[in-house]
DNA sequence: GTGAAAGCGCTAACAA
DNA sequence: TTGTTAGCGCTTTCAC
C-alpha cells in the first residue's frame, strides 16, 4: 500500500498520460503518433516525440493488445525429439517473426497428447495470431481446436479445405533426383535407400521420390535395398547393418534423413568400412552439424529458413490481409544437393 | 462494421461476463474461481467451472496482465553463435518456465548493438518479469538499460550488487579436475590446452582451471601448449596445427570447448592422425551431437538443463518472492566429465 | 487536425 | 462468502 503510494507519485513507469502532459496534447495524439496515423500534425508530433523520448516512454503491449484485439504473436509446434532439424527451424521462425515485430511461443509439446492440450490452451490464452503447426502428422487434433478460435494455422504437407489453413508443399524431388543424378554420374548403380517411419508423411513421400528418381535415371531399385528406418541414429545403425547381412551389397545409400545418414557413418566406421572409398553415404535436411561429420556428410538441403519464411509468410497474410481478399494459400519450399565429402565413386571391384 | 456486430451477438468469444451470466454468479466470483482464491463455496465453485466447459471459455492473458500488472513472461539473451550450446539452452529454459507457467522470450541478438537495443525494447513493452542473459560477456549495456525499468535479471558469471541482479557461478574445476586426472591414469603426461578468446570471462576460468588442475596432479604445463582459440571449429583446426608443427607434441589436447574439439577431430582425420590410438582429445560443454562424432567425444558436461534450470529458478524467485524477503542470489552449476571414445592411452613411443 | 470519452477483459479493493 | 465498482494503459469512435 505505501509501496503503491511511491509508486504512484515517483517511479511510476511512465504511460501514454504522462507523455500527453508533457507534450501538452491529447492521449489520443500521442496514441495517433506513435501508431503513425496520417492526421498528426508537423508540429504536435515532434512535440510528442521529444515528450517520448525524455520519459523513456515504452508503450504497454498488453494494454494495446487487449484494445485492439491484436496480440502480434505467433506460435509454432514442432517435434520435440532430438532431430537438431527443428531447433534450428524455430529459431529461423522466431528471427523473421521479430524482424516484422511478431513475438512467437514455442511448443515443447512431444507428441504428447496432454502437452499438445496445454499447448493449444497456452496459444490460445495469450490471442496467438496464427500457428505454425511443423510435427508432420498429428495435424488433426490441433486443427480441430483451433478452427474454433478462429486462428489461422499453416501446416506442413497436410492439406486441409479451410480458408483459415495454409500448406507448405516440400518439393523433395528435385534435392533426390539431384543425389541419384550425382551418384549415378560417380559411377554407382547399387543404389540404397533407408526409409523413415510409413506413417509420418514426408517420410513417405521421400521414398515415393527416391524410387521416381530411381526410374528416371533408369537404375534398378532392389526391394531388399529399401528399408523402413526410424529417422534416428540408431535407425541409421540397424538400417545399416541390414544391408550388411545381404550377400550382395550397395555401394552408396541415400537416407531419408540425415540422422539416419549418421548412423550409417557410424555404423561403417566402426566395422571398418571407410566412406567414401568403399561405401557413399547421403543424408537429407543438412542438419547444422552434417558439416562436422567425418567424412563431412553430402546431403540434401532442405532449407529452414525458407520453411521458417513461407511458415511465417502464410500466417502473416492470414493474420494481415482482410477476409475478403485472396491470400496465397499454398507455399513450395525446395530442396538442392550440397556436396561434402561422403561420396566418391564406388571400389573398383563392387 | 458488420462483422463487428456479428461477432457481437454470435460469435463473439466468451468472456469472464458470460461465465458469470451463465453460472449466475458476479464475475468476480468467476475470476475468484479460475485463480483458486480459497473463500469461493464449493457450490458456486462448481457452478463456474461448468459455465466455463460449456463456454469454452479462455482467460484474456492480456487483460489479466493489464490489471494485475504481472505478464508472467521472462526472457532470455544468448549468444546467436553457431555454437550449439545456446539452442539447447533456450529449450531448456523454456520447458522449465512452461511448465510453471511462465511464456519466453527470446533474443536472437547477435551481440550486434542494434539488435540488442531492440531486444530489451522488445522485453520492455511485454513486460518481462525477468531476462535471462547467458551470453558469458557485454553484460553491461542489458543491465544498465533493464535496471532501470527494474526487471530482474540473472548473469553466469558476472556478479554486480544490486537486489535485482543474481548470478550463476559455473564450476568448471570439478569437470577439467576429472579430466585432467583420468588422461593422467590413462598414462599421458603431455597435455595441451586449446583455450577459448581472453575476452570471454568463462574461457579465462577454464584455461585456469586446466593450469591448477595440472598442478595438482603435478603435471608440467609447457608454455607452447596452451594455445588461444576461439571457441570455433577452425579455431580448433587452427590449434591443432599450431600443436602439430612444433618439434615436441603433447598426447592429450583438453578444448576450451567442443567446438575446438570437433575442430581437433577433423584436423587429426585429414593428417591420418588417429584419435584416440594416437591422440587423445576432450572437450567441454557437452553439446549434443558430442556423442554423433567420430570417435564419440569425450568430453566435460555443463548441463544446459542445470544452467536453464538455475537461471529460471533465480528469476521466479526474483519475481515472486516478497523484496522484503531473502532470496537467493548466486546459484552454482557444475560440471562432471562424460567417458566417450576419444581418449585412450598415449601410443607406445610417446 | 485534435480532443473527450467509451470501453477492451480482467483483478482487487471495498461493501455488504 | 459474494457482489459492486473502479480502474490497468491503450485505441478508436465521435464530436468539434
Amino acid at each position: 500500500m505505501a509501496r503503491r503510494a511511491i509508486r504512484k507519485t515517483d517511479d511510476k513507469t511512465p504511460d501514454i498520460r504522462a507523455v500527453a502532459a508533457l507534450a501538452k496534447v491529447s492521449i489520443a495524439t500521442v496514441s495517433r503518433t506513435i501508431n503513425g496515423a496520417p492526421v498528426v500534425s508537423d508540429r504536435l508530433s515532434k512535440r510528442v516525440w521529444q515528450a517520448i523520448k525524455q520519459l523513456n516512454y515504452f508503450p504497454n503491449t498488453n494494454a494495446r493488445s487487449l484494445v485492439s484485439g491484436r496480440s502480434r504473436i505467433l506460435g509454432i509446434i514442432v517435434e520435440n525429439v532430438t532431430n537438431p532439424f527443428f531447433p534450428d527451424l524455430i529459431k529461423n521462425f522466431e528471427e523473421t517473426a521479430v524482424a516484422h515485430g511478431y513475438e512467437i511461443l514455442v511448443s515443447s509439446s512431444n507428441s504428447n497428447p496432454a502437452n499438445l492440450a496445454t499447448t493449444i490452451r497456452r496459444m490460445i490464452e495469450r490471442k496467438v495470431e496464427g500457428v505454425a503447426m511443423l510435427t508432420f502428422g498429428e495435424e488433426e487434433p490441433v486443427l480441430n481446436q483451433l478452427a474454433v478460435h478462429d486462428i489461422p494455422m499453416v501446416f506442413a504437407e497436410f492439406r486441409f479445405d479451410d480458408p483459415n489453413v495454409s500448406t507448405i508443399l516440400l518439393d523433395y524431388k528435385t534435392g533426390i533426383k539431384q543425389a541419384i543424378v550425382h551418384l549415378a554420374e560417380l559411377g554407382h548403380s547399387k543404389i540404397a535407400f533407408l526409409a523413415g517411419p510409413h506413417n509420418i508423411h514426408s517420410a513417405v513421400t521421400r521414398e515415393n521420390d527416391f524410387r521416381a528418381a530411381m526410374q528416371e535415371v533408369n537404375l534398378p531399385i532392389r526391394k531388399n535395398w529399401v528399408i523402413e528406418c526410424d529417422h534416428t541414429l540408431k535407425g541409421g545403425v540397424a538400417g545399416f547393418e541390414k544391408l550388411q547381412a545381404l550377400s550382395s551389397r550397395p555401394t552408396a545409400i541415400l537416407c531419408s534423413n540425415d540422422m539416419t545418414a549418421i548412423g550409417v557413418l557410424r555404423a561403417a566406421y566402426l566395422q571398418g568400412l571407410r566412406v567414401p572409398q568403399d561405401l557413399s553415404v547421403v543424408g537429407l535436411d543438412d542438419v547444422d552439424f552434417a558439416e562436422f561429420t567425418l567424412p563431412p556428410l553430402t546431403t540434401i538441403r532442405l532449407s529452414r529458413a525458407d520453411l521458417a519464411h513461407a511458415a511465417f509468410e502464410a500466417l502473416r497474410q492470414q493474420a494481415e490481409i482482410p477476409e475478403d481478399q485472396n491470400k496465397q494459400r499454398e507455399f513450395l519450399v525446395s530442396t538442392s544437393l550440397v556436396l561434402r565429402g561422403s561420396t566418391a565413386p564406388p571400389p573398383a571391384g563392387a
